[in-house]
DNA sequence: CTGTTAGCGCGTTCAC
DNA sequence: GTGAACGCGCTAACAG
């Protein structure tokens, strides 16, 4: 147990308890087999008896390395966002393992590396090896900006063929298509979507819901597309006009699962039920969505997986190799709120 | 912009740049008014004309210190933990305000510094100024050893006595208390309890409960109280068993909003309806809570000042002050699945 | 006001 | 196999 009140063991400390050079020390904890193995095993435990660890900082400055990796997310504190929460924290989650897995620490950042914030650009300063952004969100420009100065950087988002960055993220057009033609082939027909855009993630969201109706031979009827920011409340807001007005729908596809909640306990409120009434289909897959109710169906995302591969591009990045993008595939969750299901299984 | 190809730039380029000397140059980009001003401004320009940033690794080695927080965070991918996750992410993005605002970067680790993995301790190993440490959960033993090995660290939980180390946390059993008082107050009497009374949160929540019952003159009926490690479907579960049962309750206090939307769930499936047939207080208030239907009644912590709170005694530690616990008030959230309010606002 | 010198803690030549 | 010397990039003490 250590010490409070020593300083910190250094190198020298070790060396001289040992009675051996400092070069000595390094190389023995270093596993080098430049060291004969009676002196490198006397070593290493004094150093554990002692509870001796290398200073990571001064080891990382002499090799021109960090052995950390910045994530930048946009947690709002003030407000609520769109994307949902729970989505962030396994994407944080997958993160952590898959940096931790190869041995280095995970930096996590709010301010976006183009920040004028003076600390703000990780790899510049030298606390970062590589960086993962979350989310491309509405500062594409800035983004552009920052990834044609700097390799070893990928991002979480959309597929967008202008980018030259590295990008992975699932396919919201195909999760989109998914979502409406799960809906069609339950003989809905009228199917609104709500969702905002503006955003890439869910502009192709909203191309895949185009796809699903243009191959049922469904004519687009754009009063049924609702393009907003939506955050719960407007949600709630937009879900309980369109139900008072007089257009007809039998089904709504909602960008995520906050909105698609929202929704349907405006419909509820106005004596609209889901799925009975109407069918819903949400997007992400969040905590929630399976205890919620009725159980809402869904596409989800292979956070798992996403986490995986964007560590794994960065690291590719970092060595000098070329990466190409990844798309993951979104998979379907067929619970009650379309009402394939008559009840909760 | 920077030129990719090009090597990292040093205060040394900077200086031959500028015709001037190292010293010259670290004095000028800290502000220090011991440089002329004219060759200050000369200087600066220059710099960030070369995008150069001073290397935090070489600064902070030098200064004996990292600039560094870790934040350790029991995030489990494999099941869902019972603590609610956008509680987390909250909580999370509160510290990440805290800490920058202090100009300190932080680490995210979800392997407790205690581990064996060898680059656990990041306060032995230099690459954290100090330690927060989220949750005391199970691992009391390990957390107690730890903490008194090591200052520089606090610890967002329950209060306990026996504790030496920070701890910063809200007022579980006054929570607790505010729910079932609340109950108590729309003429429920038979409440039920469902939580894991093994988490020291909980059993604070717990005797808040029963506080709350004492005080009403009600007998605590041990029937009631139902203690397991609730994951959603476990919780769902139990609902079921208990609604299918001959015990009779008219109110659910559950120990966190899973769980109480698990149960109403659970029960509507059975034909009984929350807030009429049973009143229901969950615990965290997450984002979903306000969303669901009925909208939930329950106990909020402040984690925004309970965020705060961490960063500010943790530094105080690290100035090598004295610091004492934080207790916050928790506050209750009248919704809907209460009773208290007919119809959503 | 500015330059020179020294060293933070470590890994890596190059000798022996 | 081991040690001495050097430098990663920076700041602080000391001169001038």
């Amino acid at each position: 147990m250590r010490n409070n009140k020593q300083e910190e063991l250094t190198m020298a400390d070790i060396a001289r308890m040992a009675g051996v050079s400092e070069s000595t020390v390094s190389r023995a904890l270093a596993g080098s087999d430049l060291v004969a193995e009676k002196t490198r095993k006397r070593i290493t435990e004094l150093a554990s008896a002692a509870d001796y660890t290398v200073n990571e900082g001064a080891r990382n400055l002499r090799l021109k390395k960090t052995k950390t990796i910045e994530v930048v997310i946009p947690i709002e504190s003030h407000h609520r966002q769109h994307i949902s929460e729970p989505f962030f924290l396994d994407l944080i989650g997958a993160l952590a393992d898959a940096i931790a897995d190869r041995n280095h620490d995970m930096l996590l950042s709010k301010i976006p590396p183009w920040s004028t914030d003076k600390r703000s650009n990780a790899l510049v300063s030298g606390r970062a090896d590589g960086i993962i952004i979350i989310g491309q969100g509405r500062r594409r420009a800035e983004l552009r900006e920052f990834t044609r100065a700097h390799r070893r950087v990928v991002v979480w988002g959309a597929h967008i063929d202008d980018e030259d960055h590295a990008v992975v993220g699932s396919d919201n057009r195909e999760g989109g298509r998914l979502a409406a033609s799960h809906l069609l082939s339950l003989g809905r027909k009228r199917i609104a979507f709500l969702g905002d855009v503006s955003l890439p993630e869910i502009k192709l969201r909203h191309r895949g819901y185009m796809d699903a109706l243009k191959e049922a031979g469904i004519a687009v009827d754009e009063e049924l597309t609702f393009n907003a920011p939506f955050d719960s409340e407007e949600a709630y807001a937009t879900a309980k006009a369109l139900v008072e007005s007089n257009i007809k729908f039998d089904a709504i596809f909602a960008a995520s699962d906050v909105i698609a909640m929202s929704a349907i306990a405006a419909f509820r409120n106005a004596g609209v039920n889901a799925p009975q009434d109407v069918s819903v289909v949400g997007y992400d897959d969040i905590f929630s969505a399976a205890w919620y109710s009725p159980a809402l169906t869904t596409i989800s995302q292979s956070i798992h997986e996403g986490g995986a591969a964007l560590v794994k591009s960065l690291f590719a990045l970092i060595e000098g190799e070329t990466v190409s993008s990844v798309v993951l595939q979104p998979k379907l969750i067929v619970r009650q709120s379309c009402g394939a299901h008559p009840t909760r299984t």
